[in-house]
DNA sequence: CGATTTTGCACTATCGATTGCGCAAGAGCC
DNA sequence: GGCTCTTGCGCAATCGATAGTGCAAAATCG
């Protein structure tokens, strides 16, 4: 077993192993039953590879046939539980389809966004998943020219197959289970619940705040827009939204809808300037799960969206396309205060 | 502005244009300058390109020059705030160096890492980052084989640089304030500090309980072997150590030293079964940062490793190599219970 | 104006694999 | 033995880019 200074290629299997390239690259690449290599042979060369710590140029092979074996998913930030997690699923399946999986975070950027999945094409990914896409109609008028096929996740694309998850739906639960824990007050403006975080224009933000406000009408309680607070997502917008909001009612809202765990973060942020015992007489959820935030000193309504489900049906829809533009919707769940959920990997959430 | 059936190559660009592939090549890669191509027919191609939406093959211009402008990064896991946050750093500084981030996942099992470093060999990418590597020493037997620069982060290996954060020196900041804080008792197995997850032969948890025991040895309160609890990562595992150590105690130990989130996540999940105020008594730290964590129920001091400053010095040494095996270590800092922190993306933390 | 240098570009080999095709040796058949 | 069929494998083209080299035309010089 010498020590090649460079790697070692068929080229140097070949002549090592007295055989030709095509065959030493069929015996590599299992195409060699079709090709009608002796297993004999098969097995010399499998040896002299090892024996040389050959392995394949992934560049080189794909190059000839126009794939890379590589999948590729854009999500919009990797700290943040559930994109993290969406990551953890993705990869996993990745591996069972013995693909590489790239990740990469478009900082919720539409040009980002754009600039990666070209970059994707330029490698020549396999298939793409877009996850919380921004411009979801210019990613697919990217990946059509490149004739890649790809799948929205959790915000759904006119040009190809979305799975979503209920935001609609889970919002209302959310909503509905504040309104049965609202501790009545005197004061009409702190007697309301209000939602904050998000991005109004954001297909999930606007699900939900249409959920939120379906279950409130219908509850003979309409929602004003002084109620919607979509300050974005970054924890200190949430901060400055949440301590205004405080100032303008005299003290927290009778009820809270936090639309994601980063702004809740900001939530918190303010909160830990506030006295102890504040939160008694509010009632505070957040769309969005995190074990922690489930323990906190006040009580704290979780929606725990299935990502393992999300990135599982994406790939199923990869798998066998189905004819139209197929919409898969998956349910999220509540889960009561101070939960600890285990995740799909049993160590994780 | 047609739409081409299959994706442009210089060579449709160079019909279109009437210039050379090679010509066109030149004006695309930037080399047009040093092989004098006047820089009217470049913009010609340019334009040209443009408008067929022309986007190099990587994988074709990595054969040719043996690179392929991506960067690796292997972590144990992705769904962990640690890891996530070290993940959008390395992303960051890759893009900024115009490459592209592949990051993949490990699951702390060495044979894994192994098959990805390989994978990521196969596809050349330019150097690879190994976070918290399982088998150090074989990682960098391969990356030598294939003559790739490699860095180790958050654990030191012997044949490449590492940048790893001091695990010692935390560990000792968090026992001291454990320390400080402890309320006495009367019985003397519960007024101890109890460490709690991990694996004692990792090397980031030995040099913490290192750090663990030299404080208390020093504070005249020698540490028994009963007193290190390394069950593993996984939250389920602490669920069932910290159950069997209150059940031995009767009752939670005056403190208690937790090595990771995700071991206290299976903390929290014995708490949650436990009445309020059970925590009064008892003072509790954990190794690694969490906003939610930092707002409990109950105060809990946190060690916060500097994510970013750990890549960026990764970066720094692949960057310019240095002579010798370095090993640069990166402080943690403490963080007092219920403070909220802004990271270096002024969102995530 | 001829000699020399510079400019601008084209030719062609090459990276390392895959793949369509062809050919020789051996097996099977009559 | 002659014929066909199968087996086992090599040849050479190809994927799309980059890079070394050469050459004609234009520019510069004396």
């Amino acid at each position: 077993m010498t020590t090649p200074s460079r790697k070692a290629t068929i080229y140097d299997i070949a002549r090592l192993s007295g055989a030709s390239p095509s065959t030493v690259s069929a015996a590599l690449s299992g195409a060699w039953k079709t090709r009608r290599i002796s297993e004999t042979t098969v097995e010399t060369i499998r040896q002299i590879a090892h024996a040389q710590g050959y392995s394949t140029n992934m560049q080189a092979r794909g190059l000839r046939q126009a794939r890379s074996g590589m999948v590729g998913m854009v999500i919009p930030v990797h700290d943040n539980r559930f994109f993290a997690s969406m990551s953890q699923s993705f990869e996993s399946f990745a591996r069972d389809r013995g693909l590489v999986p790239v990740i990469a975070s478009s900082m919720r950027d539409a040009a980002e966004e754009r600039r990666i999945v070209e970059t994707l094409i330029s490698y020549a990914v396999d298939y793409v998943f877009i996850a919380g896409a921004t411009d979801p109609d210019s990613i697919s008028a990217l990946c059509d020219a490149a004739q890649l096929r790809h799948v929205f996740v959790d915000l759904p694309g006119k040009g190809a197959p979305s799975v979503i998850s209920d935001n609609y739906h889970g919002a209302r639960l959310l909503t509905q289970r504040l309104l049965t824990d609202l501790i009545p007050s005197d004061d009409p403006a702190r007697d309301r619940i209000y939602f904050l975080g998000g991005v109004a224009t954001d297909y999930a933000t606007s699900r939900r705040i249409e959920g939120f406000r379906d279950v409130l009408t219908e509850a003979g309680r309409p929602v004003t827009e002084d109620q919607i607070l979509t300050c974005g997502y970054p924890p200190r917008r949430a901060m400055q939204a949440i301590a205004e909001l405080c100032d303008r009612l005299g003290g927290l809202p009778a009820g809270l809808f936090v639309n994601s765990l980063t702004s809740f973060e900001g939530v918190l942020g303010h909160f830990v300037g506030l006295p102890p015992g504040s939160f008694d007489a509010s009632v505070i959820g957040c769309y969005d799960y995190d074990p922690f935030a489930a323990y906190l000193q006040f009580p704290v309504h979780m929606v725990r969206q299935d990502s393992h489900r999300l990135i599982e049906e994406a790939y199923r829809l990869i798998d066998d396309p189905q004819p139209g533009l197929a919409v898969k919707e998956v349910e999220p769940a509540l889960i009561a205060p101070r939960t600890i959920y285990a995740g799909p990997f049993g160590e994780h959430g």
